[in-house]
RNA sequence: GUGAAUGUAGCUCAACUGGUAGAGCCCUGGACUGUGGAUCCAGUUGUUGUGGGUUCGAGCCCCAUCAUUCACCCCA
């Protein structure tokens, strides 16, 4: 019989593995909820309406890389891709900012995009993300990409570097648009094939080309920052006076576009150099028309997305905090299995972690399984104890010879001591 | 969607210029009849990704196909 396999792009978390990644999203969710920020959890499915509208149908997520089907009653449905549109949809739908002016969400799980895989790049990849909806102030930018550092900080991430833009609002971006048009018309022969096409379609995107005479042309080009609006142009300084306010080193990128439509004004990257090309950690922005582009009320809005996948790839080799400890439990006969039940039932109901080889073999065996599963303490149970009513509890840390390595405990006096000594859950 | 590299035991990898497949780890048992880690011994595991072709003979050469990886594109 042929196996059936993982889908491409797709990837097992092995008990192995999800340790530290249970341990990664427990670190997250306690720094977003210290910042004030609640998890909102929404379907992994969508009408494709909703990103095609948000994320912009020009964009390659929605034209190409979208994991889409018709559902029975025909209906298109999609894979979210990313979870800004999902957030703002129910923002919409629940009427949130008439229950209250800020709200502040974070989201944490799987997304889609039907991508070829490489390092750092799945068709099922993981981000956790923060919304900051209600507030058009710099303050917003400025929490935001606080945060964003400080969960970097709290996985032990280094060698991050953040990188900031603006890309202007309604009131400027146009004229800026068009002045940038005019002067790649002029270079339009240097552009490569894609950023010509690029000039009708999506002129700021040529200034993130990384072929080299379109970067060329693009160190030409007039800078983002100087077709702001004085708006615009304050709210950015007001940015930068925060993150040095906070002491958070960046580096203004003024040919830093992002790749979705909704993004105005502030966007920003955290970037690594370990991860080969695709060196974005996490990234995000100001997103201002969105809420009422998919229907909602004028609601100023800013958020990012950090690469779960990518935060793993970067953490790998770093040490983790040690788990509980785990109790073993070893008999000889039935009698003495028998007797071991109510005991391990018992521990385990005071938090203790304790597990056995349940296929009984020889002693020795089981003492093994308890070496390999790492265990801290056995618990020997055989006809010697049965009679006395004691447990053999040996200390699988100590040294062969000390006097601690194996003691004879009262039955009764098992769980006390056990307690006393051993990390629990 | 494009390009390149790589597919040998559960895992990590050997096998000279084509001559009928091997090691380490893991697992199981034993040396040590109720005691792990070190050592030693024994045992199990393969349609060499798949399908064709060349050849007396293919893990090795050729073609196709599938998969994986890396890069491009794009993105977290």
């Amino acid at each position: 019989m042929e196996p059936i396999r993982i889908i491409r792009g797709m990837r097992d978390i092995l008990p192995e593995q999800s340790a530290a990644w249970r341990w990664m999203e427990s670190q997250l969710s306690s720094v977003c909820a210290r910042f004030g920020y609640a998890e909102i959890r929404t379907p992994i499915l969508e009408q494709s309406e909703l990103f095609a509208r948000s994320i912009g149908t020009e964009t390659d997520i929605v034209a190409k890389e979208m994991y889409s089907f018709s559902d029975r009653d025909g209906s298109q449905l999609t894979l979210r891709p990313e979870g800004t549109a999902s957030a703002v949809r129910a923002y919409i739908e629940n009427h949130v900012e008439r229950s209250e002016p800020v709200s502040r969400w974070y989201y944490m799980g799987p997304m889609f995009r039907h991508e070829r895989p490489q390092k750092g790049r799945y068709r099922q990849f993981h981000q956790v993300g923060a919304e900051l909806l209600g507030a058009e102030g710099p303050a917003a930018d400025v929490e935001l990409i606080d945060l964003m550092v400080e969960l970097a900080a709290s996985l032990g991430l280094s060698g991050c570097s953040l990188e900031l833009n603006s890309l202007g609002c309604p009131a400027c971006r146009p004229a800026y648009r068009e002045s940038l048009v005019a002067y790649l018309r002029t270079r339009e022969d240097s552009l490569c094939e894609d950023c010509q096409r690029r000039l009708a379609t999506n002129p700021l995107r040529v200034l993130d080309c990384k072929q080299e005479g379109c970067a060329r042309v693009a160190d030409g080009a007039p800078h983002t920052l100087d077709g702001l609006c004085a708006a615009c142009r304050d709210h950015f300084d007001a940015v930068r006076a925060g993150l040095e306010a906070l002491s958070i080193a960046h580096r203004v990128n003024h040919r830093m576009v992002r790749g979705l439509d909704y993004y105005t004004r502030t966007t920003f990257e955290l970037l690594s150099g370990e991860l080969g090309a695709q060196n974005a950690v996490a990234a995000g922005g100001r997103y201002d028309g969105l809420v009422e582009a998919l229907g909602g009320p004028e609601v100023p809005a800013v958020g990012f997305a950090a690469g779960l996948d990518r935060i793993m790839l970067m953490l790998s080799g770093s040490r983790l905090p040690a788990g509980p400890d785990l109790v073993f439990v070893a008999t000889r006969g039935q009698a003495a299995w028998e007797a071991s039940l109510g005991m391990v039932q018992g521990l385990r109901r005071r938090g203790l972690c304790v597990t056995s080889d349940v296929r009984l073999g020889s002693l020795k065996s089981q003492m093994k399984r308890a070496d390999k599963a790492g265990a801290r303490f056995v618990l020997l149970i055989g006809d010697e104890e049965l009679e006395a009513g004691t447990v053999t509890v040996k200390d699988m840390t100590a040294a062969t010879d000390s006097a601690a390595k194996q003691r004879s405990v009262p039955l009764d006096e098992l769980a006390e001591l056990l307690a006393g000594e051993v990390r629990s859950r």
